[in-house]
RNA sequence: GCCGGGUUGGCGGAAUGGUAGACGCGAUGGUCUCAAAAACCAUUGUCCGAAAGGGCGUGCGGGUUCGAGUCCCGCACCCGGCACCA
């Protein structure tokens, strides 16, 4: 419908249009990086200034969540959190702060593989292509990034402290009396003198090196293990418990997950459980997040009890959370996979066993082996969702160590392996689970804890039926009982108090090609062996095929197959580690996508270091504790905004890598990110057709009804994400097109609060257009280009409103209220027009307020009103308390809470006064009509409430 | 099921317990124009009324208060996390 518009003459180049718009603001861009704007300057190394001394000002290192450069490019949701970061950053600088703010790239993964793979061109490639499309695109935003500490965690150099980090981690192990990682050096040492016993009562001396090594490899915080672990058929690769979804598939994929026994890499973040918890009380994150962090840890306190089974020389090791019902509990179940099923199973069936018990087979063994072969059938899934309880028993019984009472043992999959001991007591009076299964095989169901409710009850009261010889419980409350019965438990030797948390370690190996490899080889014993600092990284070898192998996504018999381990000329290789040369067999699994992410925020402060992840001045500058501005501060990044999906996997991981680092001396910084923001999103309508597939969402109008059609076809409409799939991606390129990259930026932060996600709508852009387009004829001629700006006094109007703005948009820019700071500049501007205010004293000021959000346009007209330097860094408009107060403010006057009238009066009339005006305002007086007042609350000036 | 967050005009959203709907979009009317676009000006929660003014309005039901979108109790729905975790 766009038809040529001849060239009017208001149309000469002087009036702000996107053309306009877009030629000044590719002019700054270019002048900003020619001057260096925004370098920051470091303590030492490369980009310390050459001139001694950093600014005076505070540091604030502020940070955005690493992109992923995808080949799709982005959309206008992406930048939606670089303009917030960037817009604190300008402001923090006018502030006078001296701001750390860049952006690097998280540039291995899955899509670029993906993407070798059906192409055949190298990862690499095609990402450093994305890379350099997405920096087009963002630098077109005009974001004050210091462009000298950008990298992409695929640089050799930055793979190289990846893998170093890693050596870290693997040759260190977690000291639970000092509670922090200390050097594996340092273990072995005491294993030497003696200082340590080594585990199994062995003599360290006596040890072979493998069997040694095997030793340590239970201490390392790195470590290969043979367990249990998630694997992903449909994508060839194992994932950490993080990366599986509630329902038992990948996150990315969406393809069925099997736990299959595989040997694999993993770290140990476990040992880091109470530190990643109780440190949460030391940051400035949402609460909500750290909800979900402190979840996914699962803390619970509780005690392990010992039940002894006659004729066993090992008792059944039971974690428990309510050892305070101990006299309660009636039976025990075992996860079917516990290895003391087979031990304890009974050759026959006790006399008179209930025929629920028995699963219908004529012995124990077999019922436990078709028990066994049912649960190992199911997949996650199918566990999840017939929740109804089955188990078998396996004619074994065990004591209860309070009352010498026999109960019986069952196996049933509502028990998991994975969980505390893999075992339980069941105490069906008081836990819902276990009064289910006692319901299904007819068992007794005690009741120990009084209270109102029928059984199961788990709330609280006072203990009854829970006494021995010895102790008792009777009338205690939950609390008491606890602690009474956990410190009888371990005088008599039977139990202690304990801690059991539900995050498990970092599997931390993939079965990919675009990925850091591990820094290890094997040796003829199979003992990983860590490659020396001298040589690393160590880099990707050329490969055939970029895929693992892949199967069909429900095979479960599959087994993975790294590609690297086709690379046979680079897996194989001859080296000197110490004992002449060598043939070792290099790791072939490469590290999760998420490794780059765990340290990246170290190398901002240090970007060029060769010797170190960053050196400790720079790091301490940039992240140490700030004792002096809040108590037992862990230090960290100022300011970081990002997404909610990353609180459990990202978040989690990079504290505990920062925690390692802060351990072993590296950094002096405990915490990663004091202060975490999380934005919302921009969604977007998709609209399918008749048959269900996505039509074009720009080309689908709405009707007068509220309907909406495409090409006269109804359709239906969706609200979510914006995708290429979904046809309703709108790029922020088109808006740079439309409007310029300012109109896109203060609309983004226009639209309502940041952490609330929204819809886009692109028809709304045109208001901040509008709003800037305000702004620049304040300033410029249109007819005649020139500045307009006069010397004149400010009106006492203009200045009132030009200083309740100046205060207002102050205090929202601290409470990152950017939408209600707009709103309030664009007031000022309408009233600044509306009464063709062209006074330096008004404009100058609305200007540098507006440059946090129009960067291009403020400098630009901060030029044109006559300066020479940026104005990036002139001090932020501060508020004269004078001209706060108003002259004249609007009282309410309300009459039984209903506003009756509205009177103009000075900000400091005397209550009667008020009062009195207020009586006689005639639609007040008319309003009471008569009737007997009763109070009047008088809150001056500003409201006036009657009560009759 | 448990935990967390939310529900305000046609739409996005504003509101220290004190004028509900700032600001913006859209819509309607107007100025300019041969015309259109852009820009600018005005109106715009809803109902009654010519107007003055009034009734009703922040998911639903109660409560506290002179006064509640805001505080308390109960409920519904939506979004997110976890989910047989002992």
């Amino acid at each position: 419908m766009t038809t040529d518009n001849p060239t009017t003459p208001s149309d000469t180049g002087h009036r702000y249009t996107s053309e306009l718009a877009g030629r000044l603001e590719l002019r700054w861009q270019d002048r900003w990086e020619e001057e260096g704007t925004f370098d920051a300057p470091n303590p030492v190394g490369d980009l310390a200034p050459d001139t001694a001394q950093l600014s005076d000002g505070a540091k604030y290192f502020l940070m955005d969540m690493f992109p992923y450069p995808s080949g799709a490019g982005l959309h206008v949701g992406h930048p939606l959190g670089y303009i917030a970061t960037d817009v604190v950053g300008r402001y923090r600088r006018m502030r006078g702060d001296n701001v750390l703010h860049a952006l690097g790239y998280d540039a291995f993964g899955l899509p670029a593989e993906l993407y070798a793979v059906q192409t055949g061109r190298h990862p690499r490639e095609t990402t450093l292509e994305n890379i350099a499309n997405m920096r087009r695109q963002l630098r077109r935003l005009g974001l004050g990034h210091d462009p000298r500490r950008s990298f992409a965690t695929i640089d050799p150099d930055f793979v190289k402290w990846t893998q170093w980090i890693f050596l870290q981690i693997f040759n260190s192990w977690y000291d639970d009396d000092l509670n922090r990682a200390r050097p594996i050096d340092e273990l072995i040492a005491e294993f030497e003198n003696g200082a340590r016993d080594v585990p199994g009562g062995a003599v360290w001396a006596d040890l072979s090196a493998a069997e040694r090594e095997e030793v340590i490899a239970g201490y390392r915080l790195a470590y290969i293990s043979d367990a249990p672990v998630n694997w992903a058929p449909g994508l060839g690769t194992v994932l950490a418990n993080e990366e599986v979804t509630a329902d038992g598939r990948s996150e990315r994929g969406n393809f069925p997950v099997f736990k299959r026994r595989l040997r694999q890499w993993n770290l140990r973040i476990t040992a880091y459980a109470d530190r990643l918890i109780d440190d949460l009380d030391r940051v400035d994150w949402p609460e909500s997040g750290k909800l979900m962090q402190r979840n996914w840890i699962g803390r619970s306190h509780g005690a392990q009890v010992q039940f002894a089974v006659p004729g066993i020389d090992e008792p059944i090791e039971v974690f428990t959370t309510r050892p305070d019902t101990l006299f309660g509990a009636s039976y025990m179940v075992l996860a079917p996979e516990h290895p003391l099923v087979e031990v304890l199973a009974a050759d026959a069936w006790p006399a008179h066993t209930d025929t629920r018990w028995t699963g219908g087979s004529a012995t124990p063994a077999e019922a436990i082996a078709a028990y066994r072969a049912r649960a190992a059938a199911k997949s996650d899934v199918e566990r999840q969702e017939n929740k109804e309880k089955t188990g078998v028993f396996t004619g074994a019984f065990a004591v209860n160590p309070v009352n010498g009472e026999q109960i019986p043992v069952f196996i049933a999959d509502y028990v998991l392996m994975g969980y505390g001991t893999g075992a339980i007591m069941a105490v069906p009076g008081h836990d819902e689970r276990d009064f289910e299964f006692a319901q299904v095989l007819g068992l007794p169901t005690p009741r120990v804890i009084d209270g109102e409710g029928d059984l199961p009850f788990t709330g609280e009261g006072p203990l009854v039926n829970s006494s021995n010889a010895e102790i008792s419980l009777d009338g205690l409350s939950v609390a008491e009982a606890k602690q009474r019965i956990i410190a009888w438990l371990e005088e008599q030797g039977t139990g202690q108090g304990t801690t059991t948390y539900r995050l498990r370690d970092w599997l931390f190996s993939r079965q990919r090609y675009w990925g850091e490899p591990f820094p290890i080889v094997y040796d003829e014993h199979d003992t990983p062996i860590a490659l020396p600092e001298s040589m690393l990284p160590v880099e990707l070898p050329e490969v055939p095929d970029y895929s693992p192998r892949t199967y069909a996504p429900d095979d479960v018999e599959s087994e993975p197959e790294p590609p690297l381990a086709r690379a046979t000329d680079w897996v194989n290789v001859e080296l000197d580690l110490g004992d002449g040369p060598k043939t070792y067999r290099r790791e072939t699994n490469t590290m999760p996508n998420w490794a780059g992410s765990s340290w990246y925020e170290l190398r901002y402060t240090d970007p060029h270091n060769t010797e170190r992840i960053a050196d400790p001045a720079n790091e301490r500058y940039w992240m140490g504790p700030q004792e002096q501005r809040r108590p037992n501060d862990p230090g960290g990044v100022d300011f970081y905004i990002g997404g909610v999906e990353h609180m459990v996997l990202h978040l989690l991981y990079v504290r505990f890598w920062h925690k390692v680092l802060f351990d072993l001396g590296y950094v002096s910084s405990e915490e990663p990110f004091y202060r975490l923001f999380n934005q919302g999103y921009i969604q977007a309508y998709a609209y399918t057709d008749a048959r269900g597939a996505y039509v074009p969402a720009d080309e689908v109008v709405e009707a007068e009804d509220g309907t909406f059609t495409y090409h006269g076809e109804p359709v239906q409409r969706e609200y979510g994400k914006m995708g290429k799939s979904l046809k309703n991606v709108v790029t922020p390129d088109e808006m740079y097109e439309t409007f310029g990259a300012d109109t896109f930026r203060v609309y983004e932060m226009s639209m309502g609060p940041l952490d609330v996600s929204r819809p886009w709508e692109t028809r709304a852009v045109v208001g901040s257009q509008r709003f800037l387009q305000r702004v620049w004829r304040l300033v410029v001629d249109e007819e005649t280009g020139n500045a307009r700006v006069t010397e004149d006094d400010l009106d006492s109007a203009t200045l009132g409103i030009l200083h309740r703005t100046i205060a207002g948009v102050r205090a929202d820019m601290e409470e990152l209220r950017f939408n209600t700071a707009i709103a309030k500049l664009i007031e000022l501007t309408n009233h600044l027009t509306k009464q063709s205010v062209s006074a330096r004293g008004a404009l100058e000021p609305l200007v540098q307020m507006l440059a946090p959000f129009a960067p291009h346009l403020a400098e630009e007209l901060w030029e044109r009103l006559g300066h020479d330097a940026t104005i990036t860094y002139v001090p932020y408009p501060e508020a004269d308390p004078r001209y706060l107060v108003a002259e004249e403010v609007t009282c309410v006057v309300q009459v039984q809470g209903k506003v009756r009238g509205k009177l103009q009066v000075s900000p400091d009339i005397a209550e009667d006064a008020l009062t009195e005006i207020a009586l006689a305002e005639p639609n007040v007086v008319r309003t009471i009509d008569g009737r007997e007042i009763r109070k009047v609350i008088v809150k001056a000036p500003k409201l006036v409430n009657i009560v009759v």
